[in-house]
This record gives C-alpha cells, structure tokens and sequence, in this order.
DNA sequence: ATAAACTCTGTACTATGGTACGGAGTCAAG
DNA sequence: CTTGACTCCGTACCATAGTACAGAGTTTAT
C-alpha cells in the first residue's frame, strides 16, 4: 500500500498528474478510511497501463477507453481504437515527412545558394 | 484595400483568427483614419507567408521570427531555423513510427489470436 | 512535542492555435 | 432611412496534458 507520492514516484511522474488522472476517470479515488489515501498494485498497474498507452500514441481519452476494454476484454473494439490510431499516425508521419523534405530542400538551396542570394528559406514562403 | 472579413476570405481563415495573429504580433493592425480599418497587399502577403510556413510545420511563434527574418533577410538565422526545425521532425517522425508499428503488431497478433486468447493490444500496456 | 515533509482540495495557470460571444459602432443596399 | 451585414473590442472558452499554488490537515522523524 502506498501513498500519492510513493505512487507517482514508483512510476516516475508527478503527483499532480497522478490527480488529473484521477479527475479524468483514468484511475479511481481510493476511499480513505482515515488520513491519508492508499493506493494498491492495481493502482500502479494503471498508471504503468497508461504510459505504455501514451507510448503508442494513444490520447488519454482513448486510453480510458482501453482501460475499460481491459475489464472486459473487448477485442473488437480494442482492434478498432488501434486500427483507427494506426490510421491517424500513418497520416501523421506522412504530413510531417512532407514538411521534413520541404525544408530541407529549402535548406540545401539556401546553403549553396551564397550569400548574395536571396534566401531560399525565406522566399519559399513568400506568395 | 481590404476589410478584415475580405482579408480573411482571401487566404481562407476566419477573422477570428487574422485578429488573434493581430494579438499575437504576427500582423500589424493598420492604424484606422475612421470607421473601419484597411488591410493592404502587404497584411495578405504576410498571412500567405504565416499558411506556407505553417505547411513546412513551423510554429506560429516560429513563424514571427522569420517574418522578421524576412524583413531584414538574415540568411544564417533562417537556416538555424530550419535545422532545428528539421531536426524536430525527424524526432516526431521516429517516434511517430516506432508507436505505429508497434501497434501494428499488436493488431495483428491481436486479429490472428483469436477471440479465444486474451487480446494481444490489450495485453500489451499491462505491466 | 514540535518541525519537516507529505497529503488533501479546489482553483488557476502553462502552452498551442485558435473559436465564440456580447454589445456597440459603422457601412451599404433597398 | 432603416435594416442587415459587417467591424471593433475585450473577454471567455475549446481541446490536450499537465503544472502550480494556497491553506488546511496529517504523518513521521528527531
């Protein structure tokens, strides 16, 4: 049984996140009997849940989803959430590859281009 | 000249925004004689500019900068600019890509599992 | 037994890029 | 000359994922 602090510690973040997880509906309030809050191994396999979660690239909405799924254990809908994140990421990377390229071609042109030249960073943004 | 609402329509954002740009000091607010303010040439060159840049992923403080840049064509802070920013994204992209195959794995393990085993995206993110 | 360290609660603030709204003023067309 | 559309201005709000802080209570160590 562990404390907040302990808790957040055991798992590397702040005790505040471990509350706005807590007002979220991400992991439950334990009741307090007297003084101070303790928190279970079930707690802890949450909070670990959640940041393997993020690692995928999951937003906590969707991971308080997957938690849910976790109690039940709903295939389906959990090969939805990934489906549909596999999707989102996929046009992600492809967007931001696009933007990569773009500015390093800038970047070439404007390196070799002398100073003399007006920069090609510059310019490919003007009109 | 233009009214803002002209303004906006031309690059296709909301007035709301060109006057959140105005807040932001991205654009000047034209001084105005009376009644309603003018936007010049001038004021939709620089929101093209804030649209182009913001495709190659700048940030719009980012982007400030290099309206700056753009007027006193500093070549060598463009291209500090740039990098960084390159940088940044190859970053994003990496990370990006490692969450997506990551899932895709567990999609698939998950889809040739069967509705039998535990599910494999699921599994996943518990300890 | 007292001080330091920690917890509880609610609220406010951070960054990012906007969007919405109320009330007043202004401009253009019928 | 009035109505509708547009503008001005300040402020508040949206999502996202936290972070900070004040003031009170609790626990632990010395």
């Amino acid at each position: 049984m562990l404390t907040i602090g302990k808790l957040a510690k055991e798992v590397n973040i702040g005790v505040e996140t471990v509350r706005y997880y807590q007002r979220k509906g991400l992991i439950q309030i334990p009741q307090k009997t007297e003084g101070f809050r303790k928190y279970s191994e079930e707690d802890l396999r949450r909070l670990k849940f959640i940041k393997e979660a993020q690692k995928a690239g999951f937003t906590l909405n969707e991971i308080k989803e997957l938690l849910a799924l976790d109690t039940s254990h709903d295939h389906e809908r959990a090969q939805q959430l990934a489906s549909a994140r596999i999707q989102e990421l996929d046009e992600k990377i492809k967007e931001m590859q696009q933007a990569r390229d773009r500015l390093k071609t800038l970047f070439h042109q404007c390196e070799t281009g002398g100073a003399h030249k007006p920069c090609a960073i510059l310019k490919a943004f003007e009109v």
